[in-house]
DNA sequence: AGTAAGATCCAC
DNA sequence: TGGATCTTACTT
């Protein structure tokens, strides 16, 4: 299928779309599309690794790993906003990363988008990522939640909880989702530098285009090898 | 009030 | 492999 011919096959996402279960809705992200317009400058993502959070009594069981484990804060309580709205954190003081909000109505969740692939706005996304003169090639420019979320224009805290069902400007930014057909090649493992047991099989939420060559590599989070090892 | 760790990235 | 850089949440 042509590129043109799969851009017309995406759809809007609806609120209904995000509605079950992140484990649910995170591989079903895999194929579509994040489009942003940020300071009039538009640039259009193809997922291709995700990785499911849930929240505090989301789901049959509990996720040591998320924001949400602890219950609501005022950090991550747009995780229990509306699906569809899009919950960006600051990482380690620098990076901002974003997640698709999910799950049943009042429940806290999320779906980390980690790697994509720029299908539009390549320049655009390529001077926001650029670090002096060196611009990254095309696989880097979103490769890793940190550097999506720079491609994407998104930056804690002024984009966090902006609509991206419909398209509401937050801060000089709007934000559409786009869904495709089903993915049938899509691989599933540990997520990336999650912490303790639930950074190990036990929590197999990961979820990437098989053979991508833009999904990020893996990562142990730290204790998760250990953890991993007890698992047998 | 102090501190440790964090859903990361980049250069050495 | 370690430094950047800062927020959050847990400890004293």
């Amino acid at each position: 299928m042509s590129d043109r011919a799969l851009e017309q096959s995406l759809r809007r996402a609806t609120r209904a779309d995000l509605s079950d279960l992140p484990i649910e809705v995170a591989p079903r992200l895999l194929g579509g599309e994040v489009r942003t317009t940020v300071n009039g400058e538009e640039v259009h993502l193809r997922i291709t690794e995700v990785e499911a959070y849930h929240g505090l009594g989301t789901g049959p069981v509990v996720d040591p790993g998320s924001h949400a484990r602890m219950g609501q804060t005022a950090r991550n309580s747009t995780m229990w906003g509306h699906p569809g709205h899009l919950y960006v954190y600051l990482s380690h003081g620098i990076h901002s990363c974003v997640n698709v909000v999910c799950g049943p109505e009042g429940n806290a969740g999320g779906v980390l988008l980690r790697a994509g692939e720029i299908v539009a706005g390549v320049d655009v996304a390529g001077a926001r990522r650029a670090l002096g003169e060196r611009v990254p090639p095309m696989r880097d420019l979103a490769r890793g939640p940190g550097r999506l979320g720079q491609a994407l224009g998104l930056r804690y805290p002024h984009h966090d909880g902006i609509d991206a069902i419909n398209g509401v400007e937050l801060a000089g930014a709007r934000a559409e989702l786009w869904l495709g057909p089903p993915l049938t090649d899509i691989a599933t493992g540990p997520r990336v530098g999650v912490a303790g047991i639930a950074g190990t099989s036990a929590f197999p939420w990961r979820f990437w285009v098989n053979g991508d060559r833009t999904v990020s590599p893996f990562r142990w989070g730290r204790g998760a090898a250990e953890a991993s090892a007890l698992l047998n």
